[in-house]
DNA sequence: TCACACTACATGCGCATGCATTCAATGCAA
DNA sequence: TTGCATTGAATGCATGCGCATGTAGTGTGA
């Protein structure tokens, strides 16, 4: 029993470790990106999106992938990427196979935002990843 | 250069594990702890009262103490604490050394309610955290 | 005693999120 | 073709969050 409650209170070490790694990561990364207009989900989407490697949109995300690949609703999600078609980072065009779709596409300004902006990113994992708990 | 962008590549490999891990889990423990009312920030705070150890409320936490131990801002736990007192799960009460702070404490309600819903969130984590990316 | 800086917590406000719903488009069956 | 279930995305709504600010209490120096 004594050893059931030690691997129970492993378990809830391990998952405050991760909600502290992951408390301070998002912070710091929000601080960082947040300059350039960013949040830290912005940043993943833009992220996914450069990860499509087309300038054209012919390689642009239906917005269900992108869900795929980051943790926010559709909801959440939908709204996330008309944010970011207003400040003209993104371009939402129709699908012509399943009109219902939309396929998302970076545009040259996402490009060159998620180009300038990426290193940043980096910079901060490389940080708050690799120092441990203390941060 | 190459070694370096492997290296950054794992960096991001490990972050978006974590962003994963941590958002499967939060989804979990807010669905089995919604049942009980609670959400997952709300068991974060009533389990660190509950480590306090005191049911007189001799033991009670200032609010700047579970502040350092849950990653809320200090207006965010200010009206989760709120929230909780209307429930009836947790006291506040005016700290006689410094009239300023506020000393929280379960209430009975809470303190029941808490070892019940303890080992839900317990297996959760279990399931969660043991099983790995797959879910 | 008074003035003033500081601290602890609460609150106004704007924003991002999730759930439920809505609307349009598709696919399938009759 | 028509009718209906299903799917993809947008939207109404309620809620929780952080930032900035407000309010009350403390402590210090003159």
């Amino acid at each position: 029993m004594a050893a059931m409650e030690n691997a129970e209170q492993g378990l809830v070490d391990q998952w405050r470790d991760l909600l502290g790694v992951h408390a301070r990561t998002v912070s710091e990364l929000d601080r960082a990106l947040h300059q350039h207009g960013l949040c830290a989900s912005d940043f993943e989407v833009l992220d996914v999106l450069a990860g499509c490697a087309a300038s054209d949109g012919a390689g642009a995300y239906r917005v269900q992938e992108i869900a795929d690949r980051v943790h926010l609703s559709q909801s959440a999600l939908s709204r996330l990427i008309g944010r970011l078609e207003k400040d003209g980072l993104v371009e939402r065009c129709m699908c012509p196979q399943d009109r219902r779709g939309v396929r998302v596409s970076l545009t040259p300004k996402g490009r060159t935002l998620h180009g300038d902006v990426r290193p940043v990113q980096r910079a901060v994992l490389g940080r708050m990843l690799a120092d441990g708990p203390g941060g």
